[in-house]
DNA sequence: TTGAAAGCGCTAACAT
DNA sequence: ATGTTAGCGCTTTCAA
């Protein structure tokens, strides 16, 4: 262990009380005093017991992340890294910890309980809601202060979240096609069980209602976003009486999938067919593609985690001013070999 | 907040000692007294405060894993998401926190001597150890059970890591593509400041060696793994007057950029040219290459972060067992389009 | 400007 | 088998 506030006290023969108001930064402190104790400290190498400074204050300086793992597939979405490591640095510079809890998906209702009753954060932040997400009417109940990553369409009441705007990127992606001349488009879309994969088809079927398009069932897919799955959709949509001419992917790890299914066939990319995709992170657009490239990007996931831990801060620390949301709007970055794009 | 041990004992007419007693699972305590508590613990949703219990025992019940940002890149290795995951299961089970500290990598040490300090955490978990890494020497120091996912060559004290056998997994992979009939192959490596990736090289060495060919440092590459850098990388080792007929990837998006440029520049995989590759995690390897196709697991990252989060906690109940280590072995997953394979 | 005393919620001797 | 007391390291009235 390390130094404790009584053994600086006495060390510099002063009570507990004055060396804590001088750290702290509490103004009735004698100038000359604060200055000892500060040199003590650094000297010292002292650092508070967090577990005692939050029972004495009744705050933990700490802020949860529930991981939701599905029992069934083993698969952990890759943005997380980002968006966690993102929030992390904020975390960090404001002085909280950050406690990851890891949770079966069926568990999920018990471990937000625990966490609350054990009084082990001060705000929780909420990842992957799905269409109707109870955790947010629970949190709602629990009076702890917390911050969605994304939406939940069935959710009625108001609460504090952070979206990209995922109709309008589909929505642009799809235009983009049909103005290729594309009226066959498939959509390789995540589990629409999740909000965000459903507002991204809603985005897809607003471009194809305006055009006139009657869409097509058989061009639209849904499930956990892995490549083995974008390369099997690829192979299956190929397959089809009349296949599509392009594709819209909703992740570049899809994209990944779907272009090896292409080119298995003997297609060439920008040529024969055209693959869209959507990400939220640009690290994992790959350059000089010889194909139309679309990634709708709320410059990187890394900076949505910022963001959404600097709104968490704040509702932490003022618990009083109502939910508050931020809309990100994506940029499109269109790219071939040639490094075109558009925005 | 809830409810407290004080308000649960007063109401039980009990003291609380007793309650924590029979709540603490202590022998001493009445059967019937026991099920009274627990009883009414369950029914007032009791759930006791972490920071007080663990101020009590001087434990904090919690993990904490150290993931090092660098300010110039900002990628997160995506096995880090599978490996926390592993870990987190084991520690929710064991009724631990896992807290995450995101640090840029400069500030490194002051962060694990803050960590340790302020007392947060039990043990640690240090993540993407270089070849001469100070934070293993320093956390000797200061006397904190840990782990290392991964090794440190130029560490000579032993400590506690789990680890995979990269070496000899990449003098198999190489060992295989000589079989083949290539001589010219090249090595599309991760960045060779991190212990793991050296090792890989040096497997990769060791079978050229056997083989009794001069490597040529043309065909090495190093650097971050990313999907562009495979791609780039592939462009590049084309255009050698001598072009490389086979490729060990360190990673499996790194074979998905290198088979970018691979089939951009009209090779057909598997015929003109082979593509082998090693990831920790088989959720990334596509089914159905047409390529031969190498999977060195450790039946998966979320695997190796369960038991190292398993070795760590022991080393947490027990500090003078000494430093434990494991090495996993690798699997040999060789697939192509008709699913072969061989181990 | 400083200190003494009480208390945050729990556990752990030391009684009984 | 149960209760009393003290204390973990810090903050926070209240008093001086």
């Amino acid at each position: 262990m390390g130094v404790t506030l009584k053994e600086l006290a006495s060390g510099l023969g002063l009570s507990p009380t004055t060396v804590s108001r001088a750290l702290n930064g509490y103004p009735e402190v004698n100038q000359a005093t604060r200055q000892r104790v500060l040199d003590a400290a650094r000297t010292a190498n002292y650092h508070p017991n967090t577990r005692a400074k939050s029972l004495a204050t009744g705050q933990s300086r700490a802020i949860g992340h529930i991981i939701p793992i599905s029992t069934s597939h083993e698969i952990v979405n890759p943005v997380f890294a980002d968006f966690i490591a993102g929030a992390g640095e904020v975390y960090s510079r404001a002085g909280y910890d950050m406690v990851l809890s890891v949770v079966p998906d069926d568990e999920e209702e018990n471990a937000y309980r625990n966490i609350v009753a054990r009084g082990s954060v001060d705000g929780l932040l909420v990842h992957g809601p799905r269409l109707h997400d109870d955790r947010i009417t629970l949190l709602q109940d629990l009076g702890l202060p917390f911050m969605v990553h994304g939406r939940s369409s069935g959710v009625q009441t108001p609460y504090s979240w952070l979206d990209i705007n995922n109709r309008r990127s589909f929505r642009r992606a799809t235009e983009f096609l049909l103005e290729l001349g594309h009226t066959r488009i498939a959509l390789v879309n995540g589990l629409e069980s999740m909000d965000f994969a459903l507002r991204r088809r809603t985005g897809y079927l607003d471009a194809l209602a305006v055009a006139g398009i009657v869409p097509c069932p058989d061009l639209m897919r849904s499930a956990e976003m892995t490549e083995p799955y974008g390369h099997q959709a690829g192979r299956e949509l190929l397959r089809l009486p009349d296949p599509p001419t392009a594709f819209l992917a909703s992740s570049m790890i899809v994209a990944y999938g779907l272009r090896r299914a292409l080119t298995d066939a003997g297609l060439k990319l920008g040529r024969d067919v055209s693959v869209v995709t959507h990400d939220d992170d640009l690290s994992y657009m790959p350059n000089g593609l010889e194909v139309p490239q679309f990634t709708a990007t709320c410059s990187s996931v890394r900076a949505a985690g910022r963001k959404t831990a600097d709104m968490l801060l704040s509702l932490v620390r003022d618990p009083d001013q109502g939910p508050i949301t931020h809309l990100m709007e994506t940029r499109l970055v269109l790219g071939d070999s040639t490094g075109r794009h558009r925005t």
